[in-house]
DNA sequence: TCCAACTGCTTGCATATTGCAACTGGTTGG
DNA sequence: CCAACCAGTTGCAATATGCAAGCAGTTGGA
């Protein structure tokens, strides 16, 4: 039942997955930054994640279910990355993550402003946000309410770096 | 403004201090179980913690101000571990995680229980466990309103170990 | 008064994980 | 035909983890 875990405490089987300073990075990156090819989250990271890291944490989340590898028909070596169900549910747990990070650390602007806007938003935008990545990722239509969350986040944040570069 | 740190974005952040098998693991202590002292947290942990790595988790949780440490009047040696508002706050982050591990991982019943009642109660319970919190840790007083959540949580806790004892 | 048990840790050492940089074998488009 | 791009792999040094034992002090009971 419990083989190989250290206890059988969910919170303790969710740090066995996640728990290490890149996986949720990962996933991070393929929900708010929708990259899904390896070259894609290895050079767009803003925390230069090193390439045999991005190996194996992809490959513990092919293994756990939460992410799937497809090959992608424009290119035979390249590779699509989707989330599963599994994955999609992680959205509330980073944006929880990302709400106290928001509030008590050393958040940038530009990085922080997705946060604040899914603070602001709770729990009801982050079921929007993950009807959308239900769409992008395992292709279940939904019906479109004018422009998604996606879209507002990352113009959020785009609005944010313009302003800098003004200054 | 981000010396030392890999990126300014709150998940990232958030990853750098918590992103480990263990710092949540004696956070989860200290909230469910009201763990206060070292050997406490040691020898009543579900899965083990050596010493070595407690007291290095411990250091950077009081680095971080997530937690406090005061002297225990009734004994010279003891020490008795607070958490600070900003560790309270990390309960809604805890409650998402394990409600994610609850659905995906393979938990034990025992140990799920709690899990449940957090996610079946909402943001809603956990605002009035927090409350409660603040009253273990900080002192601040609040309205009782009949039996706690840390009660009725612990009560659950135990009226499953008491009905698998009768199998 | 003495001693066993308990207190919060520290130390030493083996093993596992991380992080960096270079490299591999293959694909693609011009 | 070749430079640029693709998803990774490999080797190696540095760091972190995990286990067991030990330490200096404190406490409570006989």
């Amino acid at each position: 039942m419990t083989e190989g875990h250290r206890s059988g405490c969910p919170i303790n089987l969710s740090l066995e997955v996640l728990g290490d300073r890149w996986s949720l990075i990962v996933i991070r990156d393929i929900i708010f930054g929708n990259r899904r090819h390896f070259r894609d989250l290895m050079t767009h990271s803003q925390e230069g994640i090193a390439s045999n890291i991005l190996a194996t944490r992809l490959k513990t989340l092919l293994d756990e279910g939460i992410i799937t590898r497809a090959d992608d028909p424009t290119h035979k070596q390249k590779g699509i990355y989707s989330l599963t169900e599994k994955g999609i549910e992680l959205l509330p747990v980073l944006a929880q993550l990302s709400a106290w990070g928001y509030k008590y650390l050393p958040v940038t602007e530009e990085l922080g402003i997705r946060a604040k806007l899914l603070a602001d938003g709770g729990p009801k935008l982050w079921a929007e946000f993950m009807d959308e990545l239900r769409e992008m990722h395992l292709g279940i239509k939904r019906k479109s309410k004018g422009p998604s969350v996606f879209a507002k986040l990352q113009a959020a944040y785009e609005a944010v770096v313009a302003k800098q570069k003004k200054k």
